[in-house]
DNA sequence: TATAAATGATACTAAATTAGTATCAGATTG
DNA sequence: CAATCTGATACTAATTTAGTATCATTTATA
């Protein structure tokens, strides 16, 4: 059972990239290059992000994307929602017919619970809080997260480079 | 992001019946048609059930399947470990390279926070409890699940036989 | 002002997972 | 023996996820 998928998980770490380079743009190809992050899907990614709202992008040389609010107003409940939808039981259960099977609603009643609390769960963890939680493992003291060119991603680059073109 | 596949959904809600059921065989035929639930794809399901103890099986006429353990003892999170394996995230992060990217490991700190809690919750939904909710909706006084036929769901059956033959 | 570096939009393919169907052999009951 | 079961297993279809490719347009800058 996986939680987050690619889309998610590219999308949390390019936006924690972007938060790491406040108020700067910065270009699919670094994001895509720094993250390991297969450039044409990180493509779409960074758009649908746009489209949402959560960065803005500048088109042309120099161009690329810049984060839009507040890293601490965004949960990463709200990124998995984007990319994967509400989190939420079987679905089918509910639209078909509104339980005319009870044995679905004893369940869909405790797993709706569980659901809330996920969800809760998710909201609490912002991109403020994954990238001060960044800073500290880069040692770095400072309270805000001045914008350091490598704090996330100190490791071997280099990848062949097939997919980064 | 559904939370329970089919899989999952079908064989908890066969489990249900078979929990009113208890020391009774209640064959696949019937289950299906009960709980509308495609007849060879539920006989696979309880055949998965059965290779991992959860319930027994007789073969031939007046056969089925009976629940073989207490329904106390059968977490959700057991059966849905079976169908869509253990909850966790991306799960790629870790096994390619240890964290050679930091970003990930911060969010893995916190997702498996959040798992924990999950299989937590879903250890403690079991069976025993699903049944005594739904003996509390049918208004059966009763702390034990005596099974009375038609508990789980007395609603519309003359499905278009299709699927159930 | 041409060129390189970007994004926008969108179509396409591939791989993996989920859902569902079908078949045949063997067991059991009546 | 016939009907009703399960065991095992192979197969197909549908959906979702992952990844690729292309072309038009924008923008900085040499």
């Amino acid at each position: 059972m996986k939680v987050l998928t690619k889309n998610t998980d590219y999308a949390i770490r390019a936006l924690l990239v972007l938060g790491t380079h406040e108020g700067e743009h910065v270009s699919a190809r670094q994001i895509s290059q720094e993250q390991d992050i297969p450039y044409q899907f990180l493509r779409r990614i960074l758009q649908e992000l746009n489209r949402h709202g959560l960065i803005s992008s500048k088109e042309g040389a120099q161009g690329g994307a810049k984060l839009e609010k507040d890293p601490d107003t965004i949960g990463i409940k709200d990124i998995i929602e984007i990319f994967q939808g509400k989190v939420e039981l079987s679905e089918c259960m509910f639209r078909k017919q509104i339980c005319s099977n009870r044995a679905n609603c004893v369940l869909r009643h405790e797993i709706m619970r569980v659901e809330q609390l996920v969800s809760r769960e998710f909201e609490q963890i912002t991109l403020g809080k994954l990238l001060s939680d960044l800073a500290k493992l880069n040692g770095t003291v400072t309270m805000e997260h001045t914008g350091e060119s490598e704090i996330i991603n100190p490791g071997s680059h280099e990848t062949t480079d097939s997919n980064h073109r």
